[in-house]
DNA sequence: TCCTAAAATGTAAACGTTTAGATTTTCTTA
DNA sequence: TAAGAAAATCTAAACGTTTACATTTTAGGA
């Protein structure tokens, strides 16, 4: 039974017993150094591994954490999930991480695994924000934190950045800038960046008192497609936006490269800013103006949340956490007239 | 027990046997259709989820697969897992991912957490390929397949694309454009991409005549920081390169960042192609030649080979597969002379 | 040397499934 | 109606740990 001993196999060896033989394992003391030395060196000769389904079985914690991200390749969530995973390792659990390609019903299936391997608590960045889907989650009172999105059915602990901050200055820059034509390449509605970005961008307008255009409102799915074609549209009007704000990653991507082709000239013809930073933004000229997150930090306080609730099941009132995010002004978004122009004097209302 | 039930309960409330409802839970047959029905209502209202754990102690087989990168912020491992991940769905299999940021010592801890997991297979992009560490994992007999990299030290079946060939050709290309002095800034010799890549080099060089300067070698370490150092040190020269290959993606990044940061000018002075293609590559002006990989059907490929040395306990003999990459020429290597001019006449011996 | 307390170690039940073999029920044919 | 075969269902052991409680061993003090 080479490689597959048990703690039976052990314990014959070692002349004890298997309660000795888990004491030793466990590290829980009680047990005389020359035996315990025993039954580490019949460990070591049996090559023996515990089983973790038998353990799981017994003291049913399984130091595991699910975490669920939407869009695996979006260079957002294996940053998240790295911050997550040195916590994780730090305080002696294992993350496993699993997506779901912004489907809700590959969600649920994930969602039904995880129970089924009895995970100590999961960490979801939602397809559907709505959350109904999470009821045998939350009826199996497994701890969970939302990271990025919000969940509205349960109360969840949530962990974001100041959406609505974000954008906000990004399109007070703009504004500020002597931009008053300034598009949106919106995120999906039902996702709480995807409105609070929105929201922002409204409200920066509002306060400037410029009016609300429905021909620079481009939705978006924060995929990158539809922010090539967002740029487009934007492109093909009469009177084009001089400013566009891209309120994701991806399609932060997909917008500059359909300006590129359009040969509508970033910096001149039209200013950029978008929200989170990409690798992209210091290579182009001009560079990109972005909306920063600190995402390893996110990853690191969803964990620690997380950790928390795990260990004291008090019914402590669910928390959220606002990150502030960080404007990084790069050249992306120029002056639209130099400063002291008549027209540059619009003010804050 | 809202929403603990256990099989016995269901059993209970269905006037039947645990046998029976295990029967029913995996539609093994056998069981009276109106037996059934009365079982799955009786599953539905006590919200009866199964217990993974004991399932796996009684049946031996998870399910599951374990996947360890050695770098997940590197975009090449998101989209290799995503190929995983689908076909894993596809087939009843559930995913698992661990990183190790390249450390070996992390690598280890991650695979004795997946044995004592009783995961059925493992894919991995080792982290040391030397691979002694992989001993417990083989003494377990759990089938393994690498990805990338190779293992040295044990017969593991082994998904990689062919390096020497897409370097060699990328080379060539910038031979065939007129270039003489070429750099490559490698990848670390003990990883398998690192060395074959660098033989490609050396070889296109071989096969035009070309002498190996050591100048114009920098040993990078496949991170973004040594891409850049490369790039600062190949400019130092007094008789710098007019054309450099970087044997990997972040890599690039970084040494288009300092190529950028030195004013030195991309596709006049100093031509370019990249191992991999990153999402800059269509941004940059000019725009940069990569050799591509088809990362998500390296994914479905290695998958698909864990699966058949799951199902197959046969002992087959090692399997590699080399994928072939494909060059994607844009306009970051140029012509270092006009087509026909007397020095661009240098032919392959 | 003996007694008592503390330390060390052992026993056995429990966790929740799966499934081999046993038992019961049902159906078909004579 | 009865007998035999097939189908349906049941029983109980097993998987490998953990741990509460029991038992044994050891150490110290009178």
């Amino acid at each position: 039974m080479e490689g597959k001993a048990n703690i039976q196999d052990v314990a014959k060896r070692a002349n004890v017993s298997i309660a000795t033989v888990s004491r030793v394992i466990n590290n829980q003391g009680g047990v005389r150094k020359q035996t315990e030395e025993r039954i580490l060196k019949a460990i070591q000769e049996l090559g023996y591994i515990r089983n973790a389904a038998a353990r799981t079985m017994k003291s049913k914690d399984t130091k595991t954490i699910g975490v669920i991200v939407p869009d695996i390749n979006n260079p957002f969530f294996p940053s998240v999930m790295a911050g997550i995973e040195q916590k994780a390792r730090e305080t002696g659990y294992f993350a496993i991480l699993s997506s779901t390609n912004e489907s809700p019903v590959v969600e649920q299936e994930i969602l039904k695994n995880f129970i089924e391997r009895g995970v100590d608590g999961v960490i979801i960045t939602t397809a559907n924000e709505n959350g109904d889907h999470l009821k045998q989650v939350h009826e199996q009172g497994i701890p969970m934190v939302a990271v990025d999105r919000s969940i509205q059915y349960y109360d969840v602990d949530t962990v974001l950045v100041d959406n609505v901050k974000g954008s906000y200055q990004a399109v007070q820059h703009m504004i500020l800038q002597g931009h008053e034509k300034i598009a949106i390449i919106c995120g999906p509605q039902n996702t709480t960046p995807g409105r609070e970005r929105f929201i922002g961008y409204k409200k920066a307008l509002e306060d400037y008192n410029l009016k609300l255009d429905e021909r620079y409102i481009f939705q978006g799915d924060f995929g990158e497609r539809s922010g090539y074609q967002g740029a487009h549209q934007l492109y093909s009007l009469d009177d084009r936006p001089t400013a566009i704000f891209s309120s994701n990653n991806l399609m932060t991507i997909g917008c500059v490269k359909a300006v590129g082709d359009l040969d509508w000239k970033l910096g001149e013809e039209i200013s950029f800013f978008g929200f989170d930073d990409v690798d992209i933004a210091t290579f182009l000229n001009p560079k990109l103006s972005v909306v920063s997150r600190p995402m390893h930090a996110l990853g690191e306080l969803a964990f620690q949340l997380l950790h928390e609730r795990i260990q004291f099941k008090d019914p402590v009132p669910k928390r959220e956490y606002k990150l502030s995010p960080e404007l990084i002004i790069r050249e992306s978004c120029r002056l639209r007239y130099p400063k002291n122009s008549p027209d540059g004097q619009s003010l804050k209302k």
